[in-house]
DNA sequence: CTGAAAGCGCTAACAC
DNA sequence: GTGTTAGCGCTTTCAG
């Protein structure tokens, strides 16, 4: 019969069993003392009669771990931060640690805000993907707490990171839009205060230098990482002179956003402006125009990120992981499968 | 001088500050017994000189309640999913409260770990979107913690649930293609055994009958709730013969899924094809065309949710919002921005 | 207003 | 192989 309530605890498991608690506790923790197959058999019994469940917040403190991560965000609602989010809870799982989700609301505020309680909750370990470039590391630095930066941040002693070349995967995917012979590349970055944003222009400016495109820096639009962001910038290309033909968007979100913005001034993409783009994710693959597109190994991103917790010794830890560029219609160069010549 | 490692416990402080243990207690949480002014004000600054951070954990264990939340779902990575896993983020963060996310991975057996573990770590709350139609109620009534389900299950006593009248909803939306003169109007539902895809497809039948067209069963295409799936059910419809000028697709990222696959076939919505859809996001403002969408409102949903856990008293609440048609493009009875007549 | 002390439910020595 | 018990760090009652 079980419970009405969670109120059974381990000495009613015992009790019942006729054991002490220890026994109880050897068999649910397969240890650290043997027990007999028999008694063994009767604590299980028992545990079912009762339903009793072990309480994880008297066993954490017991033990010294919480089995819990933290990992905290700009904003679940943009779709690679919830495609990284998903990542990490599955391979979190598999290492049998749950995750307490600290969503900033692009608020800076209420990420400091998070970073306390996750600590003050011990968790296990931090994943972190600041707001904006002034992560607060020192907090989490002072508590101890392993961490994981999930995006780039100044090199510092003592914080682990994991990271893509992103000036390379720019120069790539910018080159690859200069090699169909655009010769004006805008870009929509952003905002310029964030190195990942600096980076991205970076590798934008190599790639005009090595294939000898003066660099125009009224090419670049700085916009948040959102669809709106994108949209704007669009907006604001469009306003100008010399609106170019190739255009590389820092996101997903911010491509989705350009791509409306000249939907409604009758530019269709790639037709009149190619178009490539940062982080996409499997959305990129069902937009029409599909996204041609950075992606990183994310996947593999999650299992090196739980391991550099588990394997925490106080240094920093930096891994980077290549990318790759994945072609779809947007810049151009591939059959397009939809055309203009319609019936239905 | 803060401590290098989180090891400062409350006696530390009390031992600097020259009090009790119970004093920096009472100082923390502001009561339940008052301090002295002078008291408290040397309680903060050793608090402030060693760097103390109060244990959750133990705070946990001795108040008995964490302060935390649980929060399950089929995916993550779904934005209809990642929206309302943002406002319930945010609005259990303003009572305080943390989240512990669940990410099932559409996996059922995951899901059902999951649960244990969040119910294990002692969650003062449970909010609950189950991968299926066979959520795992028993467990967490067994358990005696608070529970909302946050979709539609078989109305069961003693079970909280939020709800929008989806079958009003789909009468609603299918009425409002019925009304631009279609005769044949398909719907790409959920999973047939799923209890919002039977109200969807009901609301879409009723509709029919109320403007006298006939019902035909061939117009329903059962897919999951995926990009992938919409863009299989398109396929389908398309592959067979009388393909509907008019489509209901259950949620934003088959309509997607959809509106892929109709531009492989060089179909146009909305001008070959209408559509709307359930479920919509911020996605679906930016979306080329803009999709006609029945939208929630999330915000007020989650607060009410978390009233709910708040007020639980055992007993089932039931609480019904209103959902609110957001007109698009993709329905076609809106000046389409976007037409073919390009230059740039 | 402040201090002492009894738990909260469990882990893991340490005994036997 | 099993039982006893000292913590884990905190909240809160009960005495001063």
């Amino acid at each position: 019969m079980k419970q009405p309530s969670g109120k059974v605890t381990r000495s009613d498991v015992a009790k019942l069993a006729g054991t002490s608690v220890a026994v109880v506790s050897y068999v649910i923790n397969n240890g650290p003392r043997p027990v007999a197959e028999s008694t063994r058999q009767r604590v299980l019994d028992a545990i079912r009669l009762t339903g009793y469940r072990p309480n994880g917040v008297a066993r954490a403190l017991a033990s010294g771990s919480t089995k819990t991560y933290g990992l905290i965000v700009p904003n679940i609602g943009n779709t690679f931060v919830a495609s990284m989010a998903h990542v990490l809870l599955q391979a979190s799982l598999d290492h049998g640690h749950v995750m307490l989700l600290g969503d900033a609301g692009d608020d800076r505020q209420r990420e400091l805000e998070l970073i306390h309680s996750l600590l003050n909750r011990q968790v296990d370990g931090l994943f972190y993907n600041s707001v904006d470039r002034h992560p607060y590391i020192d907090v989490i630095k002072a508590s101890g707490t392993p961490f994981v930066m999930l995006d780039r941040v100044e090199p510092q002693p003592g914080v682990s990171m994991l990271r893509v070349d992103e000036r390379q995967a720019a120069f790539q995917v910018t080159s690859h839009l200069l090699s169909h012979g655009y010769q004006q590349v805008g870009i929509i970055s952003g905002p310029l205060d964030m190195l990942n944003a600096q980076d991205r222009i970076q590798g934008w400016r190599e790639a005009m230098a090595a294939h000898a495109v003066p660099v125009d820096e009224s090419l670049i639009f700085p916009a948040s990482y959102t669809r709106q962001g994108g949209y704007e910038a669009a907006q604001r290309m469009l306003a100008g002179p010399g609106a170019p033909r190739a255009l590389f968007a820092s996101n997903e979100g911010q491509a989705i956003g350009a791509i409306r913005a000249f939907s409604e001034r009758n530019i269709r993409v790639p037709q009149d402006v190619a178009l490539v783009c940062f982080n996409g994710t499997d959305q990129s693959a069902f937009h029409v125009p599909t996204l041609t597109t950075v992606r990183q190994p994310l996947r593999d991103m999650a299992r090196c990120a739980i391991a550099m917790l588990q394997n925490w010794n106080g240094e920093a830890q930096l891994q980077e992981f290549p990318h790759y560029l994945e072609i779809g219609e947007s810049c151009g160069c591939m059959p397009h499968k939809e055309n203009n010549a319609t019936t239905i």
